[in-house]
This record gives structure tokens, C-alpha cells and sequence, in this order.
DNA sequence: TTATTTATTCGTCAACTGACGACAAACGAA
DNA sequence: TTCGTTTGTCGTCAGTTGACGAATAAATAA
């Protein structure tokens, strides 16, 4: 098989791999998955280290589409529909059960493997949509910026709990994703001049 | 040092080893830790996967308080109150670093370790919020068990992933828990009517 | 003091684990 | 064919790892 085509099939079998055995998976297992022998994961890559770290800059930190940034501010869509859109996909195409368990293990393992480059991400996406909603409902919102992400967290922080509880815990399964996603979008907007009140009179 | 002394000595420095070190970690490292030697270990459990058990059954277990059920549903004090003292003590004492990380880690690992008797605990949480809300506002609650318990998830699943953030991420530092816990359980309270029209006109 | 139990350690076994040197097989270009 | 490059495996090394037999030290009872 050539270079490059037997490379991807082991990066692929490996996230699976390490998905779900966790970053200590031992690569004896993982190279019988790949139908290769031990010794020839180790011509593609150096050491389990820089196999594990490419694993997770292809899974994990590409995993965020530049899109979405686009279209949560598509002002020409009402925000209920904007949220709604972008949740369903984010919580198909990121807080997958593979995506979930390997941020999980590396955050666990490691104490600043997620941080850095995804709280930037994950903060702009918290403050485009409290300014987004505000500037749709003609709200207008407090100073501070750690407050503002925590009010937008109400509703992000929710969104991804309920992928933990689905993919990790294994449970609150009786409901569709796509219901539990219209659902906690509505109570975040229906609640939201109330939420924004209630923040800054504080 | 006498038997019962020491093993839960062996039970205290295990249950915050293996929060950090993960269920994988070592018994010789462990042991040294104790400042005993690896094989002291033996005498007070047969093999690392009771002490495992028993470690996880003491700190996650034992965790739930009951009187929190009680207070709960105490209707002299407002709702507002009875949450917010709720989920101060509850994330004070339960969503703590070593709970979440043992929890988590044990969860990654074995599939049904944490569902079972937590869920059942959990829910029966969530039911009993909805329920003391609804009287409170004297709102009509939807049937659908599982829908109301989502709903209840709102606050619940928000204010556990803030517990994540804090713990395991390490990130949503800037505000103090009893304000993060004081502002989701406003937001949850300001549009609870809402969130339950909503959810019932589906 | 002596006997007996209890607490604790030493040393080791067998299985595992990441890593790698050496060698074989396949394949294509000259 | 021939030769070099690429793809691949075998076997092994050094360090771990859970587990445990046997010996030792300390405490307690007689």
C-alpha cells in the first residue's frame, strides 16, 4: 500500500482507536486494527506522542467550521432559526461520540492540551451569538466580557452537556437530538431579555 | 498503624490519585504515595480493581446527600432560595475536581459504571425541581416524563458543565461559582413559563 | 520471657509495552 | 535481468506492571 494511503487509514483506524481505549491504547492493538504489523506504525510515525498529537490536531482541532462564524451572523435569518441551524450541525459534526471521548481523555491527561486554541474558538462563538441576539432583540448587554460568556454558556454549556450525558454517560437517549436542540434554543431566546436583566443589575 | 486506620488512609491517597492519575495509574506509585510499599497494598485489597470499586463507590456514591430532597421541597422558602442553596452545596461538595475526574475517567472507561445508580438519583433531581417550580408558579407541567426532565437539564446540565469547564478544562475562571450559580438559576427561574409553553406546545 | 498474631518489606515472576535494528519481499526503472 | 527504493515483518531489548511467596519486624498476649 502507498506511503500517504496507508498513513490516513492508520491516522483514521487511531482515532477510532484511541476514542475509545483512551491515549493509553497500546499500539500493539491498534497496528492488529490496521491489519499491519507493530513495527510499521513506528516507519509513519516516530513515537506514539506524535501519532496521539496528530490524531488530535486532525480530529480535534479541525473539527470547527470557519462557516458557522458566517452564518450565526446571516442577519437576513431570525436568530431562532440561525441557532437552531448551527446547533444541530455542531452537535452532529463536532460533539460526536469520537470527538467527545478524545477531547475528554486528552483534557483529563493532560492539563492543557484543549484550552488554548479552543477556548479562543469557543469564546468568539459565545460572544458572536450574545451579540447577535442582542442586536436582534435591541438588547443592550453588559460591560463585562466574562459575564457575557457566561450567559451565552446557558445555552452552549446545556448543548454540550446533553452530548456528554448521550456519548459518555449513556443516557437521555428517549429524546431526538434535533428536538433537545430546538428546545434549549427556545428557552435560551424566550429567556433571554430576562437573563440580560437579570445579569446586569448585578 | 492499625488495619482499619490504614486501609482508609490507602483509601484517601487512592481516591485523589486516581482522580489525577486516572484509573490507570500505578499501584507501586500509589504506594509511595501512602509511604508504604506496593506490596503493603495487597493485604487490605486483593487486587487493584477492588480498591478501584471501593474507592469509586465511597467518593461518587456517597456523594448525593439526602437532606438535598428535603430542602428541596421545603415550600416555606421560595424556590429561588431553596435552588440557589441547592446548587451551591451541590457543586461545592459533589461537582468537585476529584469527583468530576473520577467520575469521568470511570465513565470514559466502563460503559456502565456511572448510569445506573447516578441516573437514577439524577432524575429523580431533575423531577423534583420541575415539579416544585411548577407548583410554585402554578404552571401546568407536559406529561412526556422525558421532556420534562430535559427541561430540567437546562439548569442542571448547565451548571455540571460549568463544573467541567472550572475542573477539567480549566478555563471560566474569572467569576466566582456562587455568582455563576446565582445567575443560571435566575435565568432559569425568568423564563421557566416560557421554557414550559414551549415545550408543551409540541 | 516466650509465643503468637499482626504489620510491613524484599525480591521476584510472568506478562506487557514502546521502541528499534536487521532482514525479507515487492515493485519499478534502466 | 538487475539493482535500488519502498513496504513490510520478525525478533528482541529495556523498562513496566499487577501480583504474590516468604521472610522480617513490631506489637500483643500468655
Amino acid at each position: 500500500m502507498p506511503f500517504n494511503e496507508r498513513r490516513a487509514q492508520i491516522l483514521d483506524v487511531a482515532t477510532e482507536f484511541f476514542a475509545e481505549n483512551g491515549l493509553a491504547g497500546q499500539t500493539r492493538q491498534l497496528a492488529e486494527k490496521c491489519g499491519i504489523s507493530q513495527r510499521l506504525l513506528y516507519r509513519f510515525f516516530p513515537t506514539k506522542e506524535d501519532l496521539l498529537k496528530e490524531v488530535y490536531n486532525r480530529e480535534i482541532l479541525g473539527a470547527f467550521k470557519a462557516v458557522w462564524f458566517v452564518e450565526l451572523q446571516d442577519r437576513s435569518q431570525p436568530m431562532a432559526v440561525r441557532l437552531d441551524a448551527f446547533y444541530r450541525d455542531y452537535l452532529q459534526s463536532t460533539l460526536t461520540r469520537k470527538w467527545l471521548r478524545l477531547f475528554l481523555y486528552a483534557s483529563l491527561a493532560e492539563a492543557n492540551m484543549a484550552p488554548d486554541y479552543i477556548a479562543a474558538i469557543v469564546m468568539q462563538l459565545l460572544e458572536t451569538v450574545m451579540r447577535e441576539v442582542a442586536h436582534e432583540r435591541g438588547v443592550e448587554l453588559p460591560e463585562d466580557p466574562a459575564l457575557l460568556r457566561e450567559m451565552a454558556w446557558t445555552l452552549h454549556g446545556a448543548i454540550s452537556h446533553y452530548a456528554i450525558r448521550r456519548h459518555i454517560y449513556q443516557s437521555s437517549l428517549s429524546l431526538s437530538e434535533d428536538q433537545v436542540v430546538t428546545m434549549h434554543v427556545r428557552v435560551f431566546l424566550a429567556g433571554f431579555e430576562d437573563m440580560v436583566e437579570v445579569c446586569s443589575g448585578r
